[in-house]
RNA sequence: CGGGGCGUGGUGUAACGGCUAACAUGCUUGACUUGGGAUCAAGUGACUCCGGGUUCGAAUCCCGGCGCCCCGACCA
């Protein structure tokens, strides 16, 4: 798209009430804007970019099984109180209304009693199972206080996974595939050698929960790092463990990390409440065995940025970014500039790569700040000077690296360029 | 929810209880420019968060409310 006709502006400064990095540039670059405290809402370059990660994360969740489903937020009372988790004193955060005839609602702040109910429509017989039902919309949760920007806010969106197995060795069979795939995630959206496989506290039905926490000074976390087998142990289960559960090691790194996903092993607690249960071969009827997984996409997009920016700005990864190519304009109306662009933006767009031109009446050094900031990948410089040498400029946004290539050759090496940091990623 | 801090043009800041609330930036117009937010000129833009109070006089002091940030507690 052109940038003369992307509504959002650039800023040189951050509100002075956003201290996190990830707010300030994201707010300063026009991907969203505060509503209120802990209250984002996505403008165009965020939502490119959000889209790109829930994409990802769509796909690897189809990948092994999973099947979208789209709940409400509007939540019956009823329903939770089966699980006894409508009472304020077990959960604090609800975000609760009514009816005007005075009947209570709840705003979701997690779907597992909606969902179990609703599949006891669909599950009967052990040939009904395994299922993997998973969702991504908003939840609401009434924090006390909301902080770190979008990482920790009160409406924000969220991925959860459920599935519902036959019995244990079922379950844990499928607990391992979703580990396989959120670190196929985390990888793909750029995260993955700074995210952890995390032992956790478990609950109720496991001894241990499995988080995944990427390393950032930003995260309320703390965890013991093994870097040899690439696992972690959150702090609030390491007095007990004392050791890596991998390698037996004691000598582990202490860091601060943010919470970008989590896997649960439910075991019967909602299947139970909620009566989901199934006839196996032999008629007799079992509960089914459920477990959650989670990954808030929102949080993923702030932890992006805050691991992955630098002092001018912010650094997508190839997979996530809003568009592959920054081409800017330098056109001082000296040589035909516009034609040139022009015929670049055509070509890269036909060739499946997306473009952002920027191809506003401003300053080369306006433009470059600019491009730094939204941190497109590659950037493309066309101007007199490079008009007069037959090349344009590519440069990394990542490495810095810049090359010069003649207009022939522009095409190709843009998108192989893509590729290449892509496979490396 | 406990503690602390803060609310001034769109944004970032300044202003002893006392002149027309200042500066930068943004935005508009023009000039000159065109490879890292250049320069010059002229404009635009604020009931100083809201409501009370003290005072001859309040952005400034006091009370209440609302909002925001930070620390802690909490966080399926």
């Amino acid at each position: 798209m052109k940038q003369s006709n992307l509504f959002t502006k650039t800023r040189r400064e951050a509100p002075k009430d956003e201290v996190s990095k990830n707010a300030q540039l994201l707010i300063r670059g026009g991907f969203i804007h505060k509503e209120m405290a802990g209250v984002y809402s996505l403008l165009p370059l965020g939502v490119l970019v959000m889209n790109k990660i829930t994409v990802i994360i769509r796909e690897e969740m189809n990948k092994i099984g999973g099947q979208e489903v789209f709940l409400t937020a509007l939540q019956d009372k009823a329903v939770w109180e089966k699980s006894g988790r409508w009472s304020d004193k077990e959960v604090d955060n609800w975000f609760k209304t009514s009816l005007k005839n005075n009947t209570e609602l709840g705003l979701g702040f997690t779907h597992e009693e909606p969902l179990t109910n609703l599949m006891r429509d669909h599950i009967r017989s052990f040939r009904d199972l395994p299922v993997y039902p998973y969702q991504i919309q908003t939840k609401f949760r009434n924090e006390t206080r909301a902080k770190s920007g979008i990482m920790r806010g009160r409406e924000f969106l969220m991925k959860d996974l459920y599935s519902f197995s036959k019995d244990v060795a079922e379950h844990e069979t499928f607990y391992e595939k979703v580990k396989i795939a959120y670190k196929n995630i985390f990888a793909r959206v750029g995260l993955g050698e700074k995210t952890y496989l995390t032992y956790a506290s478990g609950g109720s039905f496991s001894k241990y929960s499995h988080e995944f926490q990427t390393i950032t000074s930003a995260g309320e976390d703390t965890i013991h790092v093994c870097e040899k087998c690439h696992v972690a142990v959150n702090d609030e289960i390491f007095a007990e463990m004392k050791k890596c559960p991998e390698c037996g090691a004691t000598e582990l790194k202490v860091e601060k990390a943010v919470e970008v996903g989590n896997i649960f092993n439910l075991g019967t607690r909602f299947s139970d409440a909620l009566e989901l249960s199934y006839l196996d071969s032999a008629g007799a009827k079992q509960s089914v065995v459920m477990g959650s997984y989670g990954i808030g996409p929102g949080r993923l997009l702030g932890t992006i940025v805050e691991t992955l920016s630098d002092d001018n700005g912010i650094i997508w990864p190839e997979e996530v970014a809003p568009f592959d190519i920054h081409l800017v304009s330098l056109d001082n109306g000296k040589v035909p500039v516009k034609e040139t662009v022009d015929r670049f933006y055509a070509d890269l767009t036909a060739n499946g790569a997306s473009v952002l031109l920027d191809d506003r009446d401003a300053r080369a050094g306006e433009k470059f700040n600019d491009s730094d900031l939204l941190g497109i990948p590659l950037r493309i410089v066309v101007s007199e000077k490079t008009m007069n040498e037959g090349v344009v400029e590519l440069k990394n946004r990542k490495t810095g690296e810049v090359r010069r290539v003649p207009h022939h050759q522009v095409v190709d090496i843009s998108l192989s360029t893509g590729e290449d940091s892509e496979n490396t990623a």
